[in-house]
Parts: C-alpha cells; sequence; structure tokens
DNA sequence: TGTTAGCACTTTGATAAAGAAAGTGCTAGA
DNA sequence: TCTAGCACTTTCTTTATCAAAGTGCTAACA
C-alpha cells in the first residue's frame, strides 16, 4: 500500500463512519484531484488487499474488519475534541464532589450520551480488595444483615434469618474475631481462610458455631471472586439509536449480550493489555459491533472502562474522550 | 350485553391472546354451534358497544381497551397454572434459604422467565424504613465510607474523602450521637432531625462539625424519598420476545420505559389500590402495553410487585402465578 | 323474531414487472 | 499513469395483479 492508497482507506473510513452509505468513487474525486476512474483503480487494489469490501457487485466500498484494523493501527489521527464535549466532561469531574469512582462512572454516562454508544466501568477485581471490616446488625424479625466492607470502598451487603438457638452475641464476637485475625486479606481469599483459621478458634467459643461459620462464610461467598458489584454499564439503550441496530433481530442480539454481566465481564478483562479495541467479530458480541477497552490506575485505583458501539465507530474520538476524561479525573484526584 | 355477547367477548379476548391474529367469525362458529353469519351479528353489536375493534373494513376482531378492561372486570375466570410453572416457583421458595426480600425477587425473575414478560419488585417505602444503624468506616486514601442500615435490612453506602483538618475520631463520635438519639426515626425524616436535633449537639462537642454534619447529611439525603435502591426489574430483554415489541420502534420505546426507573417507580406507586391493571393508554408506557400491579405485606414487610406485559396479555395466568407465589413465600416465611 | 345461506365487496399480502439511480469494471485514448 | 466513456449489475421504488380472509347485507327459513 503506497501513501495514496492509506489515505484513500483512510477517506473511506471516515466517511462512512460519517455517512452510514457506502463510499462509491465520484464521492472521493474532489478530494483527492483526480478522477472517479483513478479512484476506481485504486480501490480496487484496496479491495484485493481484504481492506474494503463490496455489498454487491456495483455497490460503493464499506471497509472490512481488516479494514477498520489498519486505520485503528496506523491512520487515525487523534481528534480534537470539541469545545462542548470537554465543558461537559470537566463540569461533572469539577462540580460535584465525587469520590473516584463515581467520578468515573458519571465520565462514562456522558460519553455514552455525546456518543450514543453504550459504556462500562469495571471496577477493582476482588483480589484487589483486601477486607477492612466486617459487621453483623440485628434488625427485625430476628434477621440480621451482614456487612463486608473492603479497603477500596465496596460494601457487600446480605440479610440472613438467624438460625433457632443462635445467639446475636455470638455472631458479633464472631466477627470481632475475624476483624481481628484477617484484616487485609483478600477478599477472594477470606473465605479459604475462615475455613482454616476462623473456625477451629470459633470451635471452642461459640456454641452454635457451625450455623455462625453459614453465614459469614455465605456472606464472604457472595463477596468472592467474578461476583462483586463493582459494574455498572450505561447506554444500553441509548445505543439501539445507531442505525446498526435498527432491525429487531440486531436489537435483540445486542440487548442480549449487553444484559449478560457475565458475559461483559469476561470480553472487558479477557486481554490484560492497557488498551484493546475488538472489532467485529473479536468483540465477541456481534460482527457489527465493536469494544473498546482500556485500564486506568489512578492513584492506586484500578479497573477496566470500556465503549461498545458499532465497528463503525468514532474511533479517535472515543480514544480522545476516554483520555480527556480519565486526566481529567486524575488531576483532580490528585490534587 | 347479553350473556351470550359476553361470551363471545370472553371468547374473542382468549382466542386473540392465544393467536396475535384477529378473530374472524368463522373461527367462532363450532364453540357457539352456530353459523357465522350469526356471530357476525353479534360482533356488530359488540362493535357498536366499543368493545372490540377492526383494523380495516375487512379483517377479523381484536378487542379494544374498553373490551379488555371488561374482560378483566367481569369475564376472566382464575387459571389453574401448571404443574410445572408451580414446581417451579416453588423450588425457589423451598430449596433456598433466602430472605424474604431476595425470595420475592427471584420470583418475580421466574414469573419473567415463564411468560416473557417484564417484571418490578418495588420494596419498602423510604418512610417504611427506620433508622437502625448508621456507622463510619474509614477505608484507604483518607477516605470513608458512610453507612446507613435500616430495620428492614436495607444498607445503603456512601464514600467521602475526608475533609483536611477532619478526625476520623469526630466522625465517629458523631456517629454514635446519631445512633444514640435517632434510632427508630423513619428515614426520610433523619436528614431533618439530623439539622434540628444534631447539629446543635455536636456543634459545642466536635471541632470541624460543620464538615463533619455534611456528610453526614449528605448521606442521609442520598436515602431518602424515592431515592432507596430497593427497585429491581427482571426480563427487560425477555419482554422483546412478545410480537408486539418486534418492530424497532416499538422496541425503543418499551426499551426506555423500562430503563426509565423513575418514570417505573411513579407509574407503580401512583395508587393506593391493592391491585390495579393499567390496560394501554392507562399504563403510561404505550398503547400496546398492560401493567399489572399488587402490594404485598407479608408478615409486615410489604412493597409492590408488578408484571409489565403487552395488552394482549394471558391476564389469568399472570393473576394466578402472582397469587401463587405470594401465598408459597407467605407459608414458608411463616413457619 | 332469531338464524342462516349466499354473494358482492374490501383490504391485505405476496409476487412479479418495469424503470430509475448508483456505482462498478473495462477499454481505449491522451 | 490518468481519464473519458460505456456496458453492465444490483438495489430500490413504484405499479399491477391475484388469491385469501373476512365483512355487511339481503333474502329466505324455522
Amino acid at each position: 500500500m503506497d501513501k495514496r492508497q492509506e489515505n484513500l482507506l483512510k477517506a473511506i473510513v471516515e466517511t462512512y463512519v460519517k455517512t452510514i452509505k457506502p463510499v462509491g468513487s465520484k464521492a472521493l474525486c474532489q478530494k483527492f484531484h483526480c478522477s472517479s476512474a483513478t479512484i476506481r483503480n485504486e480501490m480496487a487494489v484496496l479491495e484485493s488487499l481484504g481492506y474494503i469490501e463490496k455489498n454487491h457487485i456495483s455497490s460503493g466500498r464499506v471497509p472490512s474488519e481488516l479494514g477498520y484494523k489498519y486505520y485503528v493501527d496506523n491512520l487515525m489521527e487523534p481528534e480534537k475534541l470539541t469545545g462542548s464535549d470537554m465543558l461537559k466532561l470537566q463540569t461533572i469531574v469539577k462540580n460535584h464532589d465525587l469520590v473516584l469512582s463515581d467520578a468515573i462512572n458519571k465520565c462514562m454516562e456522558i460519553i455514552s450520551d455525546l456518543t450514543n454508544y453504550a459504556s462500562i466501568v469495571l471496577g477493582n477485581k476482588a483480589s484487589d480488595n483486601h477486607l477492612k471490616q466486617v459487621s453483623v446488625i440485628p434488625i427485625e424479625d430476628g434477621k440480621i444483615v451482614a456487612l463486608v466492607v473492603s479497603d477500596k470502598g465496596i460494601v457487600e451487603n446480605k440479610q440472613f434469618t438467624l438460625p433457632d438457638n443462635t445467639d446475636i452475641k455470638e455472631l458479633i464476637k464472631t466477627s470481632e474475631i475475624i476483624n481481628k485475625m484477617l484484616i487485609g486479606t483478600p477478599i477472594n481469599e477470606v473465605a479459604k481462610r475462615l475455613e482454616l483459621e476462623i473456625k477451629p478458634v470459633i470451635a471452642n467459643q461459640i456454641r452454635e458455631y457451625e450455623a455462625v461459620y453459614n453465614i459469614f462464610y455465605n456472606a464472604f461467598n457472595d463477596f468472592a471472586a467474578d461476583n462483586h458489584s463493582d459494574f455498572t454499564t450505561h447506554g444500553r439503550v441509548k445505543i439501539l439509536e445507531q442505525p446498526e441496530y435498527s432491525d429487531s433481530e440486531s436489537i435483540k442480539k445486542i440487548a442480549y449480550k449487553l444484559d449478560d454481566e457475565k458475559f461483559m465481564k469476561h470480553t472487558i478483562e479477557k486481554d490484560s493489555d492497557d488498551i484493546n479495541i475488538y472489532i467485529g467479530e473479536d468483540s465477541d458480541v456481534d460482527n457489527n459491533t465493536t469494544v473498546i477497552k482500556r485500564k486506568y490506575d489512578i492513584n492506586g485505583q484500578t479497573g477496566t472502562i470500556a465503549i461498545i458501539g458499532p465497528k463503525r465507530m468514532e474511533y479517535a474520538r472515543v480514544m480522545s474522550l476516554l483520555d480527556y476524561a480519565l486526566e481529567e479525573i486524575k488531576k483532580k484526584d490528585g490534587k
């Protein structure tokens, strides 16, 4: 591919992203100062290389998956955000006195609004959360709430009906023992240590220790790997405005995928790179869909954010929006 | 309307619900032991009364909104559930040792699965929740988590960055004061009492009392009226299987509504009757949609459950499913 | 007076035909 | 190496046709 062919591919991708219509040779004459026939010849080359495709023999060209990939890897230029886009993100970050995770969520909500793509925020992994405190609070009707708080501020709670013969005091005593012995343990390892270290200890001190043990065991299991609730989606409906999802079959497909938390988590956690762009087939969502995911680490708080939209995505703009949002948040969180 | 006309309306509604096709006169001959012409004459009467409609001059008949209402109020007979339906609900209620609210949620999820309608569970109102405990837990980076627990077991948590000059001890001391003075207060009144009763008290005892006060004020405000998180939707995607939502415009419309928590809460809370059935226009969702809502009170735990589906809903079956689920839960919770 | 057979009439929905629009590939000449 | 020209292809839209389904009405019947 020579320079002109690269420029042509770039122009085809960017025109198609804007117009959503297959790009014909005539449309690009002006930009390249040559005739449509010349463009057609070059297009034939790009097509033989697999970067662009035709829907049918006499239609304009559409970027192929390979074409998008080449564009993203080699041709895309960073896009300058509009003042309005920047302002909206700034307003969020500055005006509200939000903690980090709320600020990230708000920003991703805004980005989803601005672009009509869906967005996802996935917080720290369970293994990055360490036990800070467990407590037991009696509520009405002989029930209790077990609370688990991690050092990152994630809170999980679960209600239990207090088994007969169990004294609330025994639960509280056990929670104190746990707090003494297990603080700082990665959340997903607590259940194991509970069995190995706590159970033998309470066996001597607590009367109904089996029942008590089970309550804590269940509470922690809910908070264990892959099950913590620090996962938020925005714009699951907004994305339906994209014409790629305008027939009911596509709508259902994308809606089901976005609704499937387990699947989305897996897609977003699968590679360990800082930035991944999964285009079409690679997205595992739908041949027409792209997932852009990106890790963040702001003063030790880590997580992943992702944007889900059509393959025909405004790649440069999305990258800039994510950059800008993370930078603004970092700036503010630092001060 | 005489008896035969009522039976005819009943047959039209039930046939249409099953077949989703306008009901012609021929289809009902057998059932009524008469000719299609007779049925046509009776249909003309029902149409003039506004209970059924035609899509076009030569199409079969479809129940009108008024027709559905009449059916629900006067003609519908309680439906015997299939063994399989009952079994699925029983399995949930019995096998898992779930607390009440989890059991209700699970059941509504099952009902949504069984029917392909969406379902909603709305727990106790903020005013039914009374303060049980507030606590402050320091986490990393000088942040804290403020926890509010109600007597119904609802837990809300909010992170704050600890303002400079604020000592965590002052926060904890304040939380103890609140726990001493305000336990039992309806959650939505706490913010007010905080200002009137707590603020003056801590003004003398706490150094940076303004900052401390603000943290608790904000924490409670989040838990106040209409903002508590005890609201769950199931089957927002499942409902798209209904042919009423098969063109993209209808899909988007229902998806937006179901995604709008504020709107759904309002729809489900608006009347104070035990059971309300909002058909079509009345549902405020969509002319093709019905909302069935129903309050429950199981041993003092109150709330509302709702089913959202097409106007062409299996009314009798849904009512029976809701009845059965609530009864099973009540049975189990009592023992 | 209620019921029914018969028939003309209407709308829908599927299928096919026709023509315009958009765009390509290829050839030949500059 | 570029370009003008042209035949060719596919899609999209419009129009026509025809069977299917169902109604309303009339007239006859029990």
